[in-house]
DNA sequence: CATGCTTTTATGTTCATACATAATAACATG
DNA sequence: CATGTTATTATGTATGAACATAAAAGCATG
């Protein structure tokens, strides 16, 4: 009984942490409960849940009541991705950032857009394509299409200074959504913006966005070769 | 003042979370102090300090203390992904598994590589290559090296049966990782295993691990063609 | 007016206690 | 022995009170 005083719940999270690195609580293993590890600690038992459900948010632990804690089999490696403002993401990296609006259209969307927002086929939505710059250097290229039934302010905007990346975040609240990441090859179309021959490997970002049952933007983001997105474990 | 009873931590967090998509509270604004919140949903402070704490974990609010609670101005979308074992994710979507070993091998690597591990350029590493399958189909090709410093253990595994993806997590520990997302063109060796054109557009995962200070493995998984990783917002 | 010290304040954390809840284990009953 | 009921148990959550800490704001001093 390693009786310690002046815990917080960091430290008790370290512990178990260094447990688990050094094997001595092995992937699969069950570890004790909350109040021995409490009494262990000298904490009250409220600390070392702490510590333990912020662990299980991470993956490294798996509990469940009355059947305990145990470490995870196998940790399901979770990677946090932060998909910010493309502007932030050129300026984070110390670059200067640039902005060409492509396109901006009102027109009948192809029937796997209009599907994917769930409008009717013949609904007239936005369409924006612009191109971002990082240091004058093609960086990105973003292909969006708009709900305009459930966001009619986009009509007003001419995106010509702002993308609608931006003002659609500080505009428009959304309430859920899927992201997905993909490679494809570049057309054309993709090779004349971002300067890069056709059938380049490009990192292809598709999102899209509801308001509670209403769709509010779809978007492709293909960046420039070679580009990479990276985080930590 | 709306007098409530009988709050969880989680109706708070839905309360807020209605005032900032209905935007009583807009991207940037302060919101009342936990104390107010506490005084006016009838619940301990505690009680309200769970739930802002989770919702800023989730970066809809930022916190500071003295300063005070603030909507995200704009929410930077956290996309987390679950990177499971391989045969995991094929069995999830409900496919059969299948693996081969392509290559296995004990030799001096690349000056990438042995940067990359922080081992000394003459050192002799692991060096594994395997294809898993999904209905008999290519699915992934994993391309690793292993510290075989570090990892001793790992010369004695001749990884014919087990993956060294799935035998690496159950036997050795790491603290911490980076990853990395990207879309590179097949090579001849890459389309011959997955089975596709050269130059077709593969989605590449960049795995680098440690444990403390060793590094532990680097690897390349390469995606067939058309992959998707997908996760909520 | 700049600079450093002090006060104030909102969030952050610990604690003991109490009760809620999910899930297992033990038991009873047919 | 199968099945449904009950007890047990580990995690989950709520509370009030207290103290810690970061940071802003106010104040004083040169």
């Amino acid at each position: 009984m390693n009786v310690q005083t002046a815990q917080t719940w960091q430290s008790v999270q370290k512990e178990v942490l260094r447990r688990i690195h050094a094997r001595d609580w092995k992937p699969g293993d069950l570890i004790p409960n909350e109040t021995e590890l409490a009494k262990e600690f000298g904490c009250a038992r409220t600390t070392v849940n702490r510590a333990l459900r912020s662990l299980a948010e991470g993956g490294l632990l798996e509990r469940r009541r009355k059947a305990g804690t145990r470490v995870a089999a196998q940790p399901v490696a979770k990677a946090t991705l932060n998909i910010a403002v493309i502007r932030h993401e050129v300026e984070d990296r110390g670059a200067r950032y640039g902005y060409q609006l492509a396109l901006r259209e009102v027109r009948i969307a192809p029937t796997h857009i209009s599907a994917a927002l769930g409008v009717g086929v013949q609904k007239k939505l936005l369409h924006v394509m612009a191109l971002h710059l990082s240091n004058d250097a093609p960086y990105a290229l973003e292909d969006r299409w708009i709900n305009a039934v459930h966001v009619p302010d986009a009509l007003k905007q001419d995106f010509r200074s702002i993308s609608a990346n931006e003002w659609l975040l500080q505009n428009v609240p959304y309430t859920r959504g899927e992201i997905s990441f993909s490679a494809k090859p570049a057309s054309a179309e993709n090779a004349n913006y971002l300067n890069c021959p056709e059938k380049s490997a490009l990192l292809a970002v598709d999102r899209l966005t509801w308001d509670h049952d209403q769709s509010v933007t779809v978007v492709q983001v293909l960046f420039a070769p070679g580009h990479q997105i990276r985080t930590r474990l």
